[in-house]
DNA sequence: TAAAGCTATCCGATGCTATCGGACAGCGCT
DNA sequence: AGCGCTGTCCGATAGCATCGGATAGCTTTA
């Protein structure tokens, strides 16, 4: 017999505490007959999930309906907090979204996917806002090529099998010859391009931030509409002012 | 026979995960043998529950050494920013720090705790910092008892018996009939202080925000250190800002 | 006022599955 | 080269998560 699917052996019942979770993520608050309804689960299962995560205080009854507490909020300002590149790298996207005017970005690889570590808005940027934590696939995004050019051919190929390349986007790269050429060209220029591949209109610009090994540690961003961008010298700019970002980053590491 | 135990029943293997992911968010990273020896679990069991926290996105495994992924971070911002009483109350929390350059907080009780929604300093802050949805026992902090004068004494009793009125710093209150008097002048007085009482040399002032039906949303402080703030002087105008910063809250509330 | 149709919560039996000890392989240190 | 550590995997046991049903409390509707 084959071997079971790991994505579906092990510790089912916390899978599905988390299930409970992101339902509550979603939907901000639900009842048990909801979340049972939604989820497919027994009212009674969905209940004993609610009471656990009730008593361990990560859960509030509002009357009989559940929302997620703050006892989450503190468990991820913590892991922020704690986070010795976030801390490092965070003034300087701040700034670069003040200097810039446009939405600035900081990712890091994490579990195959694009991981937003820092996010700064300018008084231009687009509205739609990325909190921290928000996470692409790296072959949609512009970090995520970034990074994507500084690892090793069977990670990229790893990643690539583990999340698969859908269009997301009317410009998402679907084929894998076409993603290894982008990849090459990137390595090249040093510098990777979005154009539209992730959400629709959204043009990014992105450059790594290697270590003394070669290895990224992540990537720097700027994003923005693709009508405003589109322009040649003042997307110039913003590289120039990506460029002084990635230095600045650099030698920050290097101090540390 | 007696009943179980309710904290000890239901989901044992779910408070196991949460009490690996609270060793996580203590120690901020840790390999498997080091978790299975501090939470006396075989390594077998904290092999398997943190290989399902990883396959779920949660964690992050560095070469044998695992941490809190930014899964979590974006869980808790995404809580946060669909917490509507956050957002009413955030903007005046904020300048109220900036005018008075003190600490600012407003809390909520959440499971029976002072919970910290809002948090903001302004230039003459003490170092300490405490994130949002930091949560501390309501009858320790000025919050807490502000939020308490305004709740039902069956429910005030509920909380004190579960979270009980241990020494935490010099001056805690630990004896009921204290705090009902307490409660009771803080009722008539319209303001709560905390000298001392969660952490030595530190002054709150909170006053509670009322709703309609007399039900309080959660109250706003002010906190700094109890030599500054000894002035009587100075201390007045800490709690005109406050009554200002009340009042703006209130009038927000309704206009909702 | 009454009763129907919701709801959340509780209970008890079944059999799945989380647990646990042990075995293995890989790594860095001595 | 060998020792001692590590993380990972396996298989058997029984503990416990699951599930259906029963109950009680609420709001709505007649």
């Amino acid at each position: 017999m084959a071997r079971q699917d790991p994505a579906t052996t092990q510790l089912k019942s916390v899978r599905t505490t988390f299930k409970i979770v992101e339902f509550l993520k979603r939907e901000t608050a639900g009842s048990v007959s909801e979340i049972s309804a939604h989820l497919e689960l027994p009212k009674s299962t969905v209940h004993s999930h609610l009471a656990t995560l009730n008593q361990l205080g990560y859960l509030v009854n509002d009357d009989g309906t559940y929302r997620l507490g703050y006892r989450f909020v503190h468990l991820g300002r913590t892991i922020e907090q704690s986070h010795e590149l976030r801390q490092i790298v965070s003034p300087t996207i701040e700034t670069l979204a003040e200097e810039t005017g446009e939405q600035a970005y900081f990712a890091v690889e994490e579990n195959g996917l694009a991981t937003n570590v820092a996010v700064a808005e300018g008084e231009n940027s687009i509205r739609r806002r990325f909190l921290p934590g928000g996470q692409a696939r790296m072959t949609s995004t512009a970090t995520g090529k970034a990074i994507l050019a500084h690892l090793s051919p069977e990670r990229v190929d790893e990643i690539v099998r583990r999340w698969g390349m859908p269009p997301e986007a009317p410009n998402t790269i679907t084929d894998e010859d076409e993603l290894y050429t982008e990849l090459e060209s990137i390595r090249t220029a040093g510098i990777a391009y979005g154009r539209g591949e992730s959400i629709k209109g959204v043009l990014e610009i992105a450059m790594p931030i290697l270590g003394d090994d070669g290895r990224p540690h992540g990537a720097v961003e700027i994003a923005g509409p693709i009508k405003r961008l589109d322009d040649e010298a003042y997307r110039e700019t913003l590289v120039d002012e990506i460029e002084t970002a990635v230095n600045e980053i650099e030698v920050n590491l290097s101090l540390r």
